[in-house]
DNA sequence: ACAAAAGTGTTCTCGTTACACCCATGT
DNA sequence: ACATGGGTGTAACGAGAACACTTTTGT
């Protein structure tokens, strides 16, 4: 059959951005763009959509390359279309979302790419319109994590609880009660208590946890409510 | 500058999901599909991207078109990529999901595009893989409506809690208490009382309520919990 | 001994739930 | 008078929030 005529065809490419914690402050990965236009400028980690891949078979891609994992969490975000996004051809963006345990990732890492993590607070200014799309992961992020336990992909496989809390306050910008956090997360059951102890950050020393995975399957898609006062985050 | 060389361009389609509730069932609006391929079968509506739009402009366009109506609740949900989805020729596609006053709707109705509404538990087989697209919105609607106020959107100007009660049973498929439906609708200040009644559904009649539309959208990104153990629910 | 972080228990409050009766009206 | 759907109140329960002291150990 013949192809459908006076359309428009456009370039489609896929941006991700990906979080990372090191268990003191949230950061994402950015890479110096190594393309004209724009080139040496900050940059979402990105790439085009090849023919006969789909959009995260692409994401994929992209994060194997610049990370070296595979397996990590992964979610779309938006489709960003503004016609004058870039200004050398029109291109539609989808934005992934990633996850990473950024110790898995540094042993991993390649220097070819110039890729940097920075931290929230801290992030320069991006190409194109990159700066609403980390905005809106931000939030997303923010959403997601109050309602699901999706944090635990940014953690080592043995981390502790206070860790963790540092982690939470870090995405929400609060001080949570530690009495309340840790009888919480303990009442969900995805923690596994392991029986050595994290000794750098105290003399007194932190339990390691591991999260039980099944546990972790089964409760993914239910409402947590991990955040005290979620309720007046907008979302 | 010179274009992006040796990349892939494809066709971008827009399709909508429209959620309609006419004070007993929630349905979806299909159109017959008037070009090949799969003309004459059920189909989402939809379109290609023009030039020099976005997506979200498209898919207002596409709404007017099909039902005259402008300023409905409009959300995208998620691009669609198999490569194989369009036999033709390859496209990506972006589902939106609509939310209207099936009652607005039913003023402005054009039948140049053999447009049904059809309860969800009637939905015919569709094209391409729109079935996966109405799956998504479904979930995605439970999911939203269960932490937003949504399904007001879906309701006339004046309706009665009764009905309101008839379409959060209908998106969630259960029971609701009226006692504790009302009390926790009226507590969230979003209702404001109106002196007449509605006299069709019963001989009593039922209060009409407006939406306090101020309220309304500083509430909107508050965490409701409108569904009672909306933590079971899969999201 | 003391500083620094980890770990743990109790009380109060408020939102959620379960549950039953009266009201208004058309037939 | 009765059938139909609308409207309201109360008691029990459980989750969330506020809050302070003891433990461990390196210095």
């Amino acid at each position: 059959m013949s192809k459908y005529s006076k359309q428009t065809r456009l370039l489609t490419a896929i941006d991700c951005i990906v979080f990372g914690f090191d268990g003191v402050d949230l950061k994402i990965l950015l890479v110096k763009r190594g393309m004209e236009p724009e080139k040496g400028k900050w940059s979402l980690i990105g790439s085009f959509l090849q023919q006969d891949e789909d959009l995260s078979k692409a994401a994929s891609r992209i994060l194997k390359l610049l990370t070296g994992l595979s397996g990590v969490y992964l979610e779309q975000l938006h489709a960003f279309s503004n016609p004058k996004r870039d200004p050398i051809e029109r291109t539609i963006s989808v934005a992934y979302f990633a996850l990473i345990d950024i110790h898995a990732y540094e042993k991993q890492i390649s220097h070819e790419f110039h890729a940097e993590w920075f931290r929230l607070d801290k992030i320069p200014k991006l190409i194109f319109d990159h700066d609403e799309m980390v905005e809106m992961a931000k939030e997303k992020l923010q959403y997601k994590a109050a309602l699901h336990p999706i944090l635990f992909e940014l953690m080592p496989e043995k981390f502790t609880i206070p860790q963790l809390q540092n982690l939470y306050e870090g995405v929400y910008g609060t001080e949570i009660d530690k009495r309340n956090f840790s009888r919480k997360l303990l009442s969900t059951g995805l923690l596994v208590k392991q029986p050595d102890k994290e000794r750098e950050n105290s003399k007194k020393g932190a339990y390691y946890y591991k999260l039980n995975k099944n546990n972790y399957k089964a409760k993914f898609q239910a409402f947590l409510n991990i955040i005290p006062n979620s309720h007046k985050l907008k979302g």
